[in-house]
DNA sequence: TAGTTGGGTTTTTTT
DNA sequence: AACCCAACTA
């Protein structure tokens, strides 16, 4: 009896297979954590392998701790000389002692993505580009996806190409790039790139990194981009005993340079590859298990798998289906609340799952309602809210002040009577002599036209030196708690008398028992080791288990997680898949969000609840959505469908069709109740659109000419494609006109706006 | 310099 | 609905 012999066939194979590449596919559910884990006991223990040989690189911190823990059990004492990591701590790790190699000091400061926009913004400025055409985001987010390429900006300099936007974004990397290395600072990316970049051009460093790393094993292998790739190609390269573990149904991160082609195309970049299948699943019953597999097999050019499972069929799995979004909300807490109360669960098995972060409102309202615990994960980052990014700004500051932006930040917060023109003149003298924002700041009285300020500037300059002095003999929890006196921050927050203010004051305390935590975890904890971990944690590093909550989370913080009852929020066409992937020309998209929906339903082991919301209310505009393509492909026969309360009022008629959901939902009658547009039962998506903007300039226009199309008229959209007019009726200032679009449901537009065009 | 206000803008997802 | 920014005012 040994400890492997709980494993599975496939599962023994991925243990024992240690040498050459070996691609591991393992389907949700399928024990690939158990499977790695044994794996890197088996190197140890039975052939002997060195703690100190092995990489495993996982994508978030939470991951990486799970697996550290799990490996220190089986393997004991010597575990922590393996490199449990994700990749972008690794890339840090190496760049902390080599960065001096490729133009940087050692001591770089990690930019978030805050930071990042508003170094952006400052380029942009510097550039006169205007920002109105060509937005801050959508540089970055190109820079992004060139460094993802490990495109660096004389390479896409070169691809410009006479492109008059190109040559813009071109400018804007390469300025972006060296203010970067001016600040001593890396973004996100730069972190990844530049380990490439140190690893290709310094070979010394390639061969000692590519002695140690003799196996390397790589998580979730379908959500590397093209930069990671080469990174682990590059560090597998002295012994290639690299093994991979994915799954290419769960590839969610295209739109954060993931390469889906990356697993896809493994056994091609490894020739000798060997692939090994992980297909019984451990986590969900059958019913939950077929849904999954009947919505993913509408995806084309996957590695064929199926997953099956040893368990019974299960419950059936619920589709409620509700008016409002607040019912929804009120549905899925009120269902959490009866389930804990009979005992049935606890809060800690259930996790609700939604596609953006903005639906988390509405179901924590609820859940603070019945009183129910749950964790938010996501939204904004603890370390990105104000009060947080003020704070470690100023520990920044202490630690390196050779980066402006940090500087700038706080140099007048809370108010010192420093205003933007003192810190252009600053800037400008830094620029003249060359000399970095803060010490310019030291030398504030030579500065001309400066007149009172240069005393103020004085005073924060004296601030941060007296911080300086004391970080040497306190504590770093002390030195927080120092600067919050010395700055009086909180006091501000109370003058403000702020709603929110509470809630700022509870951050920083939070903030604090980190810092404390972090120092009973490291013996020698310094200011900047404490910032550097910091920088690198995602919001599902955060999540506290030690007390049952239920969690709310997106779908994509969900991947890797399992829960015994799962709910799955806004199951609706419009927000999952979302309006930006159906329109798209490119048909991956969508199949890009139905890996989404996979990756949803197989988090749920016991109960799947699946909900949908005829009416919406998004960015501010009621929407009315049909109920999502995905939970059209799941077969009826699986799914409990409890009928829609019938809507009973005046108003009401009996909904012309009824809901199956293996065939296309047709639209039913609608009514208007002043002027907003209601749903009458059936499962109708109702839309508006083309009033928000135009109406302005309709106002004076006499009520609209009738088109020349009628109800049960084929018409065609440009949009929307083509669909049939269900009804046509006069409103005040033009006609309204209801369509149901063949490929993307019902919607209500003004007659003028929809230029709709009739067709046979 | 600081605070207010009105107008314009939102890719959904994140290390 | 929420956020950010420019313009304006005190």
């Amino acid at each position: 009896m040994s400890a492997y012999d709980t494993l599975n066939e496939p599962q023994k194979e991925a243990v024992f297979t240690t040498e050459g590449p070996v691609l591991i596919l393992a389907g949700a559910g399928s024990g690939k954590t158990r499977a790695l884990t044994h794996r890197i006991a088996y190197l140890v223990d039975e052939l002997g392998v060195s703690p100190f040989n092995i990489m495993a690189i996982t994508f978030t911190n939470k991951a990486a701790g799970e697996m550290k823990e799990r490996v220190e059990k089986l393997v004991g004492i010597g575990s922590d000389a393996i490199w449990v990591t994700t990749f972008h701590s690794s890339c840090v790790r190496i760049l902390r002692r080599f960065a001096d190699k490729i133009g940087y000091d050692n001591n770089f400061s990690i930019y978030d993505s805050d930071d990042s926009k508003s170094l952006m913004k400052d380029v942009c400025k510097r550039l006169n580009i205007d920002t109105k055409q060509l937005k801050e985001r959508t540089i970055l987010a190109e820079i992004s996806s060139a460094k993802n390429e490990l495109i660096t900006y004389g390479k896409y300099k070169v691809r410009v190409d006479g492109d008059f936007r190109k040559s813009k974004i071109a400018d804007a990397y390469t300025m972006y790039q060296e203010a970067l290395i001016k600040n001593n600072a890396m973004d996100f990316d730069d972190l990844i790139m530049n380990t490439v970049e140190l690893l290709r051009n310094n070979e010394d460093v390639l061969n000692d990194y590519q002695k140690r790393f003799k196996y390397i094993m790589v998580d979730e292998y379908q959500d590397t981009n093209t930069a990671q790739f080469q990174l682990i190609r590059l560090l597998a390269g002295g012994y290639n005993n690299l093994c991979v573990v994915g799954d290419d149904d769960q590839s969610i991160y295209k739109f954060r340079g993931a390469n889906i082609r990356n697993i896809l195309d493994f056994e091609k970049y490894y020739l000798e590859a060997k692939v090994i299948r992980l297909e019984q699943n451990y986590r969900s019953s059958q019913n939950i298990l077929d849904a999954a597999n009947a919505v993913i097999a509408n995806n084309e050019g996957r590695k064929e798998k199926k997953l099956w499972t040893d368990k019974g069929a299960g419950e059936l799995i619920h589709l409620r289906m509700f008016d409002t979004a607040y019912e929804e909300a009120e549905y899925i807490a009120t269902d959490v609340a009866r389930k804990t109360r009979k005992g049935i669960i606890n809060y800690g098995d259930c996790a609700v799952l939604y596609r953006t972060n903005a639906q988390s409102r509405l179901l924590e309202e609820k859940f603070v309602y019945e009183g129910i615990p749950y964790n938010v994960v996501g939204g904004v980052n603890f370390y990105s809210r104000r009060e947080i990014k003020d704070v470690l700004a100023y520990l920044k500051t202490i630690d390196n002040a050779k980066d402006d932006l940090t500087v700038k930040r706080i140099i007048n917060v809370p108010k010192r009577g420093i205003g933007n023109t003192s810190i252009s003149k600053i800037q400008t003298y830094a620029d003249e002599n060359g000399i970095s924002f803060f010490d310019a700041c030291s030398v504030s009285s030579d500065i001309q036209g400066m007149g009172k300020t240069a005393l103020k500037i004085e005073g924060f300059v004296n601030l941060i030196s007296r911080l300086r002095a004391k970080m040497e003999i306190i504590s770093l929890s002390q030195l927080v708690r120092e600067v919050l006196e010395e700055t009086s921050y909180i006091q501000e927050f109370d003058a403000e008398s702020e709603e929110d203010a509470q809630n700022r004051i509870e951050n920083i305390e939070e903030l604090i028992n980190k810092v404390i935590a972090f120092e009973e975890e490291h013996e020698s904890a310094t200011l900047s080791s404490f910032l550097e971990e910091v920088s690198l944690v995602a919001d599902i590093d955060n999540i506290d288990e030690s007390i049952p909550r239920a969690l709310l989370m997106t779908l994509h913080s969900a991947k890797g997680l399992e829960f015994s009852h799962v709910y799955l929020a806004g199951m609706e066409d419009g927000l999952f898949p979302s309006y930006m992937t159906i329109m798209s020309d490119d048909s991956t998209e969508v199949e890009e969000e139905r890996r989404l929906a996979y990756v949803g339903i197989t988090r749920a082991k016991d109960d799947l609840t699946l909900c949908y919301s005829r009416s919406r209310m998004m960015r501010g505009e009621m929407q009315y959505n049909a109920i999502s393509r995905f939970v059209k492909e799941i077969p009826k026969s699986l799914m409990d469908n409890r009928p829609p309360k019938p809507r009973v009022d005046e108003f009401s008629e009996p909904p012309a069709v009824s809901f199956s959901p293996l065939g296309k939902p047709k639209a039913v009658a609608t009514k208007r109740v002043g002027t907003k547009t209601c749903n009458v039962g059936g499962l109708s998506s109702l839309d508006i659109v083309g009033i928000s903007k135009g109406v302005a300039s309709v106002e004076n226009k006499s009520v609209g000419t009738k088109p020349d199309y009628d109800i049960g008229s084929r018409v065609n959209h440009v949009k929307f494609g083509d669909g049939t007019v269900t009804d046509l009726e006069p409103g005040p200032r033009d006609f309204k006109v209801t369509v149901d679009f063949d490929d993307v449901g019902t919607k209500v537009m003004y007659a003028a706006f929809a230029r709709l065009k009739t067709i046979d």
